[in-house]
DNA sequence: GAAACGATTATCT
DNA sequence: GATAATCGTTTCA
């Protein structure tokens, strides 16, 4: 498929050897290219939320938790995927940040569809007349959308068949932050970051 | 081995 | 806005 993505540069390792705080807000904009089935499939992220390390009680690598089967990667390499099973149904993608021993991460909750939107529409079985916006909006349809399962745990991010790259920057003012959605501990911190406005944002859009 | 709990979503009212 | 669906991961006995 000619989409203008084959030459897209990844991201480096760098850019997330940082704190997922930062991290977070500064992947708003970037590209997910995924090229699963044999199927090329794109979105732009808008929406994400950052588990801090062992001090976030909402984390999955909480203090209290410690290293387990399921968050092991959160301790590995920054600018790997960690990809998680929710409620036994969905997916959800997050991106392993700060250095090696340290585990944090940025979970993905929104992409706007750039390319291969028709199949990522068969992949989620919309409706015809759902609108373009509700094909990546929420953790689950995105990953379902984009083809990506439990297989890409562990995955590097810099090379297919799942790359983050650079795209559009978003402006400063553009970006708003809150609470984060779904979880039952330090619910009070502000580590929810999207584009304002953006239809593909799963809630509170403003 | 058993039980509780979700970093959710779809489908109601 | 409220609730059911649904099952992997974790924890506890």
């Amino acid at each position: 498929m000619k989409d203008g993505l084959e030459e897209r540069a990844p991201i480096g390792a760098r850019f997330f050897a940082r704190p997922s705080e930062i991290v977070a807000p500064a992947l708003l904009g970037a590209l997910i290219i995924t090229e699963i089935d044999g199927f090329r499939t794109a979105g732009r992220i808008v929406e994400t939320e950052a588990y801090v390390g062992p001090s976030d009680e909402a984390s999955h690598a909480a203090g209290r938790i410690g290293q387990t089967a399921r968050n092991a990667v959160m301790f590995g390499e920054p600018g790997v995927a960690y990809v998680y099973r929710s409620y036994g149904i969905h997916w959800c993608l997050n991106v392993v940040t700060n250095e090696r021993g340290f585990p944090a991460a940025v979970l993905i909750r929104a992409i706007e569809p750039v390319s291969g939107i028709e199949t990522m529409r068969r992949r989620r079985a919309l409706p015809p007349d759902a609108p373009d916006p509700a094909v990546g909006r929420g953790p689950g349809n995105l990953t379902r959308a984009l083809g990506i399962t439990g297989a890409l745990d562990g995955h590097r991010l810099d090379q297919p068949p799942l790359i983050i790259a650079r795209d559009s920057a978003i402006p400063q003012s553009a970006i708003a932050a809150g609470p984060r959605i779904g979880i039952s501990r330090a619910t009070d911190w502000p580590l929810r970051f999207w584009v304002r406005g953006n239809a593909a944002v799963s809630r509170n859009r403003s």
